[in-house]
DNA sequence: GCGCAGTTGACAACCCGTTAACAGGTCGTT
DNA sequence: AACGACCTGTTAACGGGTTGTCAACTGCGC
């Protein structure tokens, strides 16, 4: 879960700086000294944001943003000493996404990170989980058994979900009950029992000996979605 | 195609001159006064992407972002007077997406918006949606179903285009009524029972048994393209 | 006024959550 | 080994909430 960011700037003490700064506040950070370094690093360790300098020796910042941006859409943040406008809008129009004037402070550049970086976190949902026998979509809200759509009612969802969530755990009956029905219906372990036998009616292949949402008894449930 | 911008300030001269070379670049814009106007303009009129000042009398730049952000994804823009560390972090923290310190350039400003806008447009030119009864073209906003055109309403289209470009994925009532009717709708179901079943009369071959609209009870509605 | 779009209220049909009752199984005790 | 307490799985039924639909109403532009 912590974010990749690649750092493009000459100047030692700037690297440095932000590299410490950014570890600091959990980032895994890339370091680059010339355009080539960075064009390199960005294919291989594909950061979750860029951060260049325009003024590198060699290929220069707009070649970066442009090599980056031939085949990838990572936010990248300009850092520049230059202050015109013409800079800036040449920097933008190749593709940067933001352009901060040097000498800037950290702060700023670390809300300009979080911006930056918001923006392309809700693309990452997580993938569905299969079974031998089932499949379950969490984001689309869809289960699928041989080739066909299950419905579940939106309890049932929730119950999954709790369980899939913490698959391969056990999970308490308190744990489900609160989760699911909230905290004041600790004790009615009546309707759990009878949400479990309709996930199992409509998923386990075998409802007598079930595979996959089993019982520890006196304990709770788990769900493994491994045989 | 043409991008729509709201530009919130207070003063006049700043609302003139940035709605006049907007408009000249081809953009559509809303001008709001006060932060109260701005929300409800970005409700009713739906912009991609708004232009907020910071010094705003009455609700605050930072609560028309926070007011924004509540229901909305759109790119912000920032314009401020103010150029400390603390306000840039605050407005972006808030959910800005960047921010320029005034007196600004226009053409700075403008490579901003063109950033900001290049970052959403990917998501709309897709090719269309065909279905085994009838074709959704949303950058075309046009509907075909057995040759001919189907005409929807403007509340029909926002609807549709919720659910088609979460294909796939349930989605829930609450989102449809934030995305379609704004935040302030949230519980007004009975209206968007209503667009559904409009929606199913104009595109289901079976009304009574809908392929591509379904229902799943208590949660939400999805779109599916396939059978 | 007329047509169109959006909104609202009412109601029957249906879906879902809840509850009760009971059968089977396990485990500890005697 | 017999018994009972306890937990779990299952069935059935009830009541309330949700949905689909119809109809009427409002507001707006021509």
């Amino acid at each position: 879960m912590t974010s990749r960011v690649l750092v493009v700037d000459d100047e030692t003490q700037i690297r440095r700086t932000v590299g410490i700064n950014l570890r600091a506040r959990g980032f895994d950070v890339d370091l680059a000294e010339t355009g080539e370094e960075a064009l390199d690093l960005a294919v291989r360790h594909r950061p979750d944001v860029v951060v260049v300098d325009l003024g590198l020796p060699g290929i220069g910042g707009v070649e970066v943003i442009e090599g980056i941006r031939g085949w990838s859409r990572v936010p990248i943040i300009v850092l520049s000493v230059r202050d015109t406008e013409a800079d800036k809008v040449a920097a933008l129009d190749a593709g940067a996404d933001d352009y901060v004037t040097k000498p800037f402070g950290m702060d700023e550049l670390l809300a300009r990170l979080r911006a930056a970086l918001r923006r392309v976190i809700p693309v990452a949902d997580e993938a569905a989980i299969e079974t031998g026998d089932f499949t379950i979509d969490l984001a689309a809200k869809r289960v699928t058994r041989n080739g066909e759509e299950v419905r579940l009612t939106p309890t049932e969802w929730q119950l999954v979900e709790v369980l899939v969530r913490n698959r391969g755990k056990l999970v308490p009956q308190h744990q489900l009950l609160q989760e699911v029905w909230g905290p004041e219906y600790q004790d009615e372990t009546g309707n759990l029992r009878e949400y479990i036998a309709r996930l199992r009616r409509k998923l386990e292949p075998e409802q007598s000996r079930p595979r996959y949402f089993t019982t520890e008894a006196g304990l709770g449930y788990r769900f493994d979605a491994a045989e």
